[in-house]
DNA sequence: GTAGGGTTAG
């Protein structure tokens, strides 16, 4: 047996060799027991293996730790997430008044980073500058991660300062639209960039870093310039690159790209990369191409419960909701236990689905594993209970929250919108922004619908102006088209074409189908007619819309030949309109029904329950609108 | 001693 100096000898002159928390224990009880003294370098090694308890077993003991047992205690608190605890050593540390080397600084401003204490942090880089250690390069990456990340939600987070920390020059950045935000990120990422610049020396970190930040920022082009200045620099991408790379490749559907970083991340060895391997699986179905990303997450020898939530939330993102399903059914066989994310990521399928028992189902799960104070599963349930008509339970669940944020809210907006609570959603809406919440676009799309299909167009009017004026929001499609029929349904015709007039040419398209709708309503020919000549710049499936649309408005005012006309039209120029569809859930099967099919299994029962139904409309005074048959 | 992957509302 080796004696305990020998054990020793070979310590001292290569403590990495010790590699497992068994063999640490074991030197540990040897070295404790005869030699107090080299208590600091088995604290050492304890800390590289990220052991806290262990670690601090050791440095309790130490009456005046020298500087290697502070160092170790306090890279151990930030690498095992006590963040907090790391800074309170530091100060603890330069309050004894001994000088930081080198290998502090990292752990330091990792913590720094991680708490978003950027004032301290500013500080931690001046005492870094007193002590001469700016142009370590450990320690200039560390800086440039931190500038990076809390300058970067220091110009996203403007909005969320509480009121009374709230600055007249805040006050007016509640008005600063998107559009600024991106304006403030490129500026941070520019002094982010200085840091960069001064720094004496980079290497593949630094460039890393840097890359995260611009694509983090949305900064295409400046992440990818980065790639060529890495070569000038003589330096190669790595995995970390590549993964740094790909989600903003997602972002911007650049498929090719993405495959030129698939090809040169298997020509270099990183296809086994779980990182890399799920960024391209992400980006390939961001690209809408769900099986190539499927494919590649089969080929992952280990699936962790990041990679399946990848797949999960990335089936279900492109409305594949059955296979979302599937492939979380097949997450918990595989043992993999779920955590919040995952949830979050399958509610939505039940949503779409509208299958309420197994919304009811996953609900239940929910409170068995105590997910429910999550508020991305809140905020989802909320959705999924309107969506699948029980706004009740949405509401209940919406109200035991402990704290909204902008997405429940809106999720709690539109499913009163959804089920004709136009009050409530207005309501709701107004609160949000009472507790400085700040809307954007798809709370407005959730308040202009509630307005449209309440019929109140001052309201609805209002809130559009709002959105544009005091929150400087640029309007989507989706906003238009509910101004459109805002004022379309309310018969304001005239001022529903003006509005639409009042829009640069390449932003009405499809807006003329709801008013061409409206027109038909309210049996305007005249106006529908004048729509018409604007229908070259239809794509396919609008021109179809629209020309049901003319031709049933022409048979609403007797006008059969131009309908007959319209039709012959519709028949030369498409091979019909995509047929309407429907289904209902009973128990736990979906029965669906396609206009004019005749498929379901029981025909002949559903009509003669129509029949029976219809007798009973009529003996209650029903008339059928025949006008378009 | 520093850097990387998954979530909710349209």
């Amino acid at each position: 047996m080796e004696s305990v100096q020998t054990i020793i000898k070979t310590l001292l002159k290569n403590p990495t060799q010790i590699k497992s928390k068994s063999q640490a224990k074991q030197i540990h009880a040897h070295i404790v027991k005869s030699f107090p003294i080299f208590t600091t370098t088995l604290l050492s090694i304890y800390s590289k293996l990220n052991l806290l308890p262990e670690s601090l077993l050791l440095f309790n003991t130490l009456p005046s730790p020298p500087i290697l047992a502070w160092k170790s205690i306090i890279k151990c608190y930030s690498s095992t997430a006590c963040f907090s605890e790391s800074l309170n050593c530091f100060v603890k540390m330069r309050a004894l008044g001994i000088y930081p080397d080198h290998n502090v600084f990292p752990s330091v401003l990792k913590s720094c980073t991680h708490l978003m204490y950027f004032k301290f942090g500013e500080s931690v880089h001046a005492c870094i500058i007193r002590v001469g250690l700016e142009f370590d390069i450990f320690t200039g990456n560390a800086l440039l991660s931190m500038y990076s990340k809390l300058q970067r939600s220091s110009a996203l987070q403007v909005f969320d300062e509480s009121p009374e920390r709230m600055t007249s020059d805040q006050n007016e950045s509640i008005l600063v639209s998107n559009n600024n935000n991106n304006k403030q990120l490129d500026l941070q990422m520019q002094s982010v960039r200085k840091v960069f610049e001064t720094m004496e020396d980079r290497d593949v970190v630094s460039y890393n870093t840097l890359i995260l930040g611009y694509a983090q920022s949305n900064m295409y082009n400046e992440a990818m310039l980065m790639i060529k200045d890495m070569g000038n620099a003589n330096l190669k991408p790595d995995a970390f690159t590549l993964s740094n790379l790909l989600p903003i490749v997602a972002k911007h559907m650049d498929v090719w790209k993405g495959k030129e970083i698939h090809g040169y991340g298997v020509r270099h060895g990183f296809d086994q990369n779980e990182f890399i391997t799920t960024g391209l699986s992400d980006m390939y179905a961001n690209c809408n191409m769900v099986q190539d990303s499927y494919h590649l997450f089969s080929s992952l020898p280990k699936k962790d419960i990041v990679s399946w939530c990848s797949i999960i939330s990335k089936h279900v993102q492109n409305g594949l909701f059955d296979e979302g399903l599937n492939l979380f059914r097949q997450m918990l066989t595989s043992n993999i236990k779920p955590v919040p994310i995952s949830i979050s990521s399958i509610t939505p399928a039940c949503a779409h689905l509208t299958t309420l028992p197994l919304g009811q189902q996953l609900h239940g799960y929910i409170i068995r594993n105590h997910f429910d104070k999550n508020i991305f599963i809140s905020s989802s349930l909320v959705h999924m209970y309107a969506k699948c008509g029980n706004i009740k339970l949405a509401k209940k669940i919406f109200y035991q929250m402990n704290h909204h944020d902008l997405v429940s809210w809106t999720s709690m907006i539109m499913g009163c919108a959804l089920h004709g609570h136009v009050h409530d959603s207005i309501t709701l809406f107004e609160q949000m922004e009472t507790e400085l919440i700040r809307p954007n676009s798809v709370a407005f799309l959730a308040v202009l619908t509630a307005c449209s299909h309440g019929g109140m167009v001052n309201e609805g009017l209002k809130f559009y102006e709002k959105m544009v004026k005091d929150y400087k929001l640029i309007p989507e499609f989706e906003h238009y088209a509910c101004v459109v029929d805002l004022l379309g349904r309310a018969g304001e015709l005239e001022a529903a074409f003006g509005f639409i007039k009042s829009l640069r040419e390449n932003k009405r398209g499809g807006l003329w189908l709801p008013l061409l709708a409206a027109c038909r309503v309210h049996k305007n020919v005249e106006l529908g007619e004048k729509i018409e000549g604007y229908l070259w710049n239809f794509d396919d499936d609008e021109e179809k819309g629209a020309y049901v649309l003319l031709s049933n408005m022409y048979f609403d005012v007797g006008r059969y030949e131009d309908a007959g006309k319209v039709r012959g039209m519709m028949g030369k120029k498409m091979n019909g309109k995509e047929p309407g569809c429907s289904w209902i859930g009973i128990g736990n099967k979906v029965h669906a029904f396609i206009s004019g099919d005749g498929f379901h299994s029981d025909y002949d029962g559903v009509i003669e329950a129509l029949d029976i139904l219809l007798q009973h409309m009529e003996k209650e005074g029903y008339v059928a609108d025949k006008t378009c048959i």
